[in-house]
DNA sequence: CCGCTCATTTGACATAAATCAAAAAAGAAA
DNA sequence: TTTCTTTTTTGATTTATGTCAAATGAGCGG
């Protein structure tokens, strides 16, 4: 726990009183590889922080699984539009690695949203980056050739390429597996 | 005001004070198609509410424009990444047809956030739905093929392309205007 | 070390969509 | 209306990437 009180820190500054009431709603969570953390079709109920492990976030779309998001240590973790809309999501999240998480459950975050400001300030800028990287990742996808996304892709977040599968990281980048087998064969 | 006063009381009340004192801070800024409202390389000092208009956020990407984003009566605008980042942004905003909208600079709302809880609440719950749309349009843009991602935005956002010029359109939808011409022209 | 499974690469071929170029249509201005 | 500009459509051709299929390689348990 204390490594999410670390990487809150860094955003913004809590009260003793918000950390500890943070604290007292907070349920660990161990999972093991292969594990769906959140299925589409269902209403989102928590928000997760990752402690150790990593996961991408796919959807189901034109019967494919589109591989959209990866998230590793210190990353909150949830499916922000259903767990926003409380409506059914259409994405999943599935472990790539086994998981040590923190979870907060969507009313106790109501909750605190209501009665502490700054863990009300603290949401928004939570959500303020997940927007910008989320519009940064879409940005480049739009990389008119498969390459240029794949050097993009290099050059931002090489830790991506070490960690998971060439075929989700195919699926991430917008092309199939064979060609980012073909572009890596010619680098 | 009154209009984006109604369009904020849609997500959440705002207390008369402080509707009040977001009205003393905001500036009227009327200008004419064509022209932009944001541009790359600066550091965007503003968000908008557009009262009356529309308008794209289009990137420089690999030589070309990308267009990324439209948006028409009652919406925020900003360049969101460079408003969060303090950093200059890439992004352009150009009108689309002559507009009417309400400025609110950058210290202006930070100090807004500061002094008035429920504001804050109002920017995170923004920041929620804003997150929710562009995940939405990165969903879709994964779709196979041109003429789906087309359908798509048929079904989702037909208002789009009776005040948008298809040549933006198809940069939206990842295509040549040439290729979006001929999906058009079969159905 | 062997055999199993899963991940990755390689090859041959098909095709959706890009490119280049020009015509047609629609709007705006005179 | 006529002219000028902008937007949209149509045609011919090229190309990047997808598809299908098979081979190779890596990791793991027995």
């Amino acid at each position: 726990m204390q490594t999410l009180f670390s990487h809150i820190r860094k955003y913004c500054q809590l009260s003793d009183e918000s950390l500890h009431r943070l604290g007292s709603v907070l349920k660990p969570v161990e999972l093991e590889k292969g594990s769906l953390l959140i299925t589409e079709g269902k209403v989102c109920q928590h928000v997760y922080f990752l402690e150790r492990g990593c996961l991408r976030g796919f959807y189901n779309v034109d019967g494919r699984e589109i591989t959209y998001w990866f998230a590793f240590e210190n990353n909150f973790v949830t499916s922000l539009l259903s767990f926003v809309t409380r409506l059914p999501g259409m994405e999943n999240i599935q472990l790539l690695e086994d998981c040590k998480l923190w979870a907060i459950a969507y009313d106790d975050l109501q909750t605190l949203y209501q009665t502490h400001t700054d863990i009300n300030t603290l949401g928004r800028i939570m959500n303020e980056r997940y927007y910008v990287m989320l519009e940064e990742r879409f940005v480049s996808n739009h990389f008119r050739e498969a390459r240029d996304r794949y050097e993009n892709l290099l050059a931002r977040a090489p830790h991506i390429l070490q960690r998971v599968p060439l075929g989700h990281v195919a699926s991430y980048l917008g092309m199939t597996q064979e060609t980012l087998s073909r572009i890596r064969a010619k680098s």
